[in-house]
DNA sequence: TCCATTTTTCTAAAAATATGGAAATATTTT
DNA sequence: AAAATATTTCCATATTTTTAGAAAAATGGA
């Protein structure tokens, strides 16, 4: 990933109301949501909600599918790989290696390398 | 890590000349580096390099320390990984297995998980 | 103490971002 | 074709962020 697109992202990502659309979207998988919906969940006029998922599509975080008199947004899963990628690769310097055995070392014991308690998403 | 640290650090993260900064006292390691030395490898004049070192300071992204007339600033890497965690709990919901597999499947042939090509950091 | 060095705070102006109502567009239903 | 539904674009306003010069503060050395 190069650092525009990153920027792009980090950007899209460093507000309130879009890091909840997000998280919204990734919670909803593959069947995505609408704005409608968002809008609801959120309690965030649709022209504001608008605004921020225009901003979300247009740092490559999310897509939109026309269906029927909807438009569905989904979360793109690899988008957000790559960013931590990038974060990893770019801003973790010298210590990369020991970032992947802290996300490896407790996968060879079988166990879970995150907690799930604080996991809103799953 | 609480969504409000988190949205504290992308933002701080989302400037081109944070990032910059951030990258560069990564790359600096222990010994950290100074505002005089920061300003002149990004060109950037001193008291707008001071206000994003403010604001990098103030996410806690990274630490100050007065060294003699100078005042040395320094990555915390700890929180760059908190943040990471953070994607990878809160952003990536249920395909949260699939990152860690990602992150895991090469060190199990003995590969490097990432490429280091790209690496301006290390 | 006075001077040089380093960095910050103060300040004002410029630039970018966010907000939400009104109108417009697109699609389906009747 | 008209009405209903879902969402966007347009627009003006408000808010926040960024920029950088001038002055101030902190430290060390002569």
């Amino acid at each position: 990933m190069d650092n525009k697109t990153a920027l792009l992202i980090l950007n899209a990502l460093a507000h309130k109301t879009r890091i909840e659309i997000f998280k919204l979207l990734i919670k909803a998988g593959a069947k995505g949501s609408c704005p409608g919906e968002l809008a609801e969940k959120l309690q965030v006029p649709l022209t504001t909600l608008s605004f921020h998922l225009h901003h979300l599509k247009n740092s490559t975080l999310i897509e939109a599918t026309q269906k029927g008199r909807q438009i569905v947004y989904c979360a793109d899963f690899g988008k957000i790989a790559e960013l931590i990628g990038y974060l990893l690769e770019d801003c973790c310097g010298k210590d990369v290696e020991a970032l992947i055995q802290f996300f490896c070392k407790t996968k060879e014991k079988g166990e879970r390398p995150l907690s799930t308690e604080r996991q809103s998403c799953r």
